[in-house]
RNA sequence: GGCGGGUUGGCGGAGAGGUUACGCAGCGGAUUGCAAAUCCGUGAAGACCGGUUCGAUUCCGGUACCCGCCUCCA
C-alpha cells in the first residue's frame, strides 16, 4: 500500500498519513456558503480534495473513505440577498446548491458522501454552545453568546499567533459586551425580519463557525483524519472552529491533519470585480472551456501554490486532453501507473502526476494513462464529449480524397486547399498522407460550421 | 504593525545535496503537392549576498521584490 505523504498546516510538515480508523478514513472540507454561483476561486478546494478523495478511495478502497462537505445556508450575505430580492431564504440557498452541484459536476467532481446544510443542524449548535458554556469556554451576553478565547491555551496555534499579538494590530469588533476583543461569536440575536431559531438565549441564529464544529462532530465524531479548505480560512475559522471542538470535546482530537489550498489568481492579478476580472465557473463553461479543461488547469498548480488562471494554461490543457483522448479511445482496462499513485501521494503532487501522465503517453500505453488520469479525474468517459470525436467525419474526408486524387492528376490544386481551409475554419484539423486523409476535431471544432460548407 | 508563503530556462511548472524533470513555444532534420499531425535531434534555469560542504538551484542566515491572512471571503 503506498504511503500518502500530506503537509500539516498544524505541525507545519509533510506527514506520513496514518488513519485513525484504516478501515474508515473521515475528511470534512469546508464548503460554500450559498446566496451565488460559485467563482473559480471557490472551485480551486473542491477540484483539489476531489483529487485527495479518488486518492483515499484508490488506496483503502472505494468504500473506506467517508468526505464531508458542508453548505453555510444561513448567512448574513445571504439575508441581505434574501431583502434586496425579496425572495425567501430557502428559494435562494436551493436554487444556489443546485448551481453548485451542476457547476462542480461540470468539472468531474465526486459528489461527497454527506452535504450538511448548516441549518439542519442548529439543534445540534445548540447543544454544543450549552455545553461550552457549561464548561466555561462560553458566556452568554446582551442575546449573544461568545466564545472565551481566553479559556483555550492553545488558541492560534493552527496561525501561529498569540492572542496578544493579534490584538495588537487586529481590527476587531469592539462591541461592549465582549470580555476580550478577541473573543468570537457562537450566537446572535436575530430580529423579527432575519431568520432565527429558539435557544436558551432568545431567538437568534448561530455565528460562522460552529457550524462546522457541530457538523463534523455529528457526521465524523470527535477526531477524524483530515480537515481541509482555503487557506483564507486558517484564521479566523480554522482557528475558532478547533477552539469550538477542542474545548466542547476535550477528549477528541478534532482533525489530525489541516490541509489548504493556496489562493487563486487570474492573468498573474488578484481577482477581484474592480479589476473586471472575476469569474464563476459557469462563465468559463459559458464561454465554451470544458470542465475537464478547467479541472486540469487547476491540477497544473501544486495545491500549496498560488495558481494563476491564464487563457494560456486553459489552451494548452486542453490540447493535452485533447491528444491523451484520442490516445485513450479505445485502449482496454488498465490500472494506475505506480509512478502517478507515487506522485499523488507525495503530497497531492498533481503537476508531478501530469509529467507522469505525459510519460505513459509517450509511451503509448493508453490503457495505463486513462486508469492513472482517472486518480486525477481526467479522461473519463462521461467527460469527453466536448472533444467533438463522436461526430462523423468521413464524408468530408472521402470528399477531400477525390479532390486530392484529381488534383494529383491535374495539378490544379485550388479546389483542395478551398475544401481544406473550409475544413480548418470549421476547427478540424486536416492530415494528409500518402496512406491517405485523415479529419480530426481540433481547437475550436464547431461542426455548424461544416454544414454551411455545404 | 503581527503572522505566513513565494522568487527555477521564452512561458507554465516539479523533484532531488552530486546524474535528462515534464509540458508548451523555439531551432535543425525526416515526412508532405503545400500544410497539419507524427517521429528524431537540439539550445535554454534556479532574484541577490554570505555561510555549511569535496560539491547547493536544493540546507542555513541576510538583502531585495512579490503575494496571502489579520475585515465577508475558498
Amino acid at each position: 500500500m503506498a504511503t500518502i505523504r500530506l503537509t500539516n498546516s498544524k505541525t507545519r510538515r509533510k506527514e506520513d498519513f496514518v488513519p485513525l480508523d484504516p478501515a474508515m478514513l473521515r475528511i470534512y472540507v469546508c464548503g460554500p456558503t450559498v446566496y451565488d454561483r460559485a467563482h473559480i476561486g471557490n472551485a480551486r478546494p473542491v477540484v483539489v480534495f476531489d483529487t485527495l478523495f479518488r486518492l483515499l478511495r484508490h488506496v483503502y478502497g472505494r468504500d473506506g473513505v467517508t468526505y464531508v462537505r458542508n453548505f453555510t445556508d444561513v448567512d448574513d450575505k445571504i439575508n441581505a440577498r434574501a431583502a434586496d430580492t425579496g425572495r425567501p431564504i430557502r428559494d435562494i440557498t436551493d436554487e444556489t446548491i443546485g448551481w453548485f452541484h451542476d457547476d462542480m459536476d461540470a468539472l468531474g467532481a465526486l459528489r461527497p458522501t454527506h452535504e450538511p446544510r448548516a441549518t439542519e443542524y442548529i439543534g445540534a449548535m445548540i447543544a454544543m454552545i450549552e455545553s461550552l458554556i457549561a464548561k466555561g469556554h462560553a458566556y452568554a451576553a446582551e442575546g449573544h453568546v461568545l466564545f472565551r478565547v481566553r479559556s483555550y491555551r492553545d488558541y492560534g496555534a493552527l496561525s501561529g499567533r498569540s492572542v496578544d499579538d493579534m490584538i495588537a494590530g487586529a481590527r476587531v469588533e469592539v462591541a461592549p459586551f465582549k470580555e476580550d476583543p478577541m473573543d468570537f461569536v457562537l450566537w446572535k440575536p436575530s430580529e423579527a425580519s432575519l431568520p432565527g431559531w429558539e435557544s436558551p438565549w432568545g431567538r437568534g441564529r448561530p455565528g460562522w463557525h460552529i457550524e462546522c464544529s457541530a457538523m463534523s462532530y455529528e457526521l465524523l465524531g470527535e477526531s477524524f483524519d483530515i480537515h481541509g479548505g482555503g487557506l483564507d480560512l486558517q484564521f479566523p475559522h480554522h482557528e475558532n472552529e478547533i477552539a469550538q471542538s477542542c474545548c466542547a470535546h476535550p477528549h477528541g482530537g478534532f482533525a489530525k491533519i489541516w490541509m489548504h489550498n493556496e489562493m487563486l489568481q487570474v492573468e498573474g492579478r488578484k481577482m477581484s470585480k474592480s479589476l473586471g476580472n472575476f469569474f464563476t465557473v459557469r462563465d468559463l463553461l459559458e464561454q465554451g472551456w470544458p470542465g475537464e479543461v478547467i479541472r486540469m488547469v487547476y491540477l497544473m498548480t501544486h495545491y500549496r501554490s498560488p495558481m494563476d488562471w491564464t487563457a494560456e494554461k486553459a489552451r494548452q490543457a486542453e490540447a493535452t486532453l485533447r491528444k491523451w483522448r484520442a490516445l485513450v479511445a479505445g485502449a482496454g482496462q488498465g490500472s494506475p501507473a505506480p509512478a502517478v499513485v507515487a506522485a499523488l501521494a507525495d503530497d497531492l503532487n498533481t503537476p508531478g502526476a501530469i509529467a507522469e501522465l505525459h510519460e505513459l503517453a509517450k509511451a503509448g500505453d493508453g490503457a495505463g494513462l486513462k486508469a492513472s488520469a482517472a486518480l486525477l479525474g481526467l479522461l473519463e468517459d462521461h467527460m469527453g464529449d466536448w472533444t467533438g470525436a463522436n461526430v462523423d467525419l468521413s464524408p468530408w474526408a472521402g470528399r477531400l480524397a477525390d479532390l486530392r486524387a484529381a488534383a494529383m492528376a491535374t495539378k490544379d490544386f485550388a479546389p483542395v486547399d478551398a475544401l481544406k481551409a473550409a475544413l480548418l475554419a470549421a476547427g478540424v484539423e486536416v492530415r494528409m498522407s500518402k496512406a491517405g486523409v485523415e479529419l480530426v476535431p481540433g481547437p475550436g471544432f464547431d461542426p455548424a460550421k461544416l454544414d454551411a460548407i455545404g
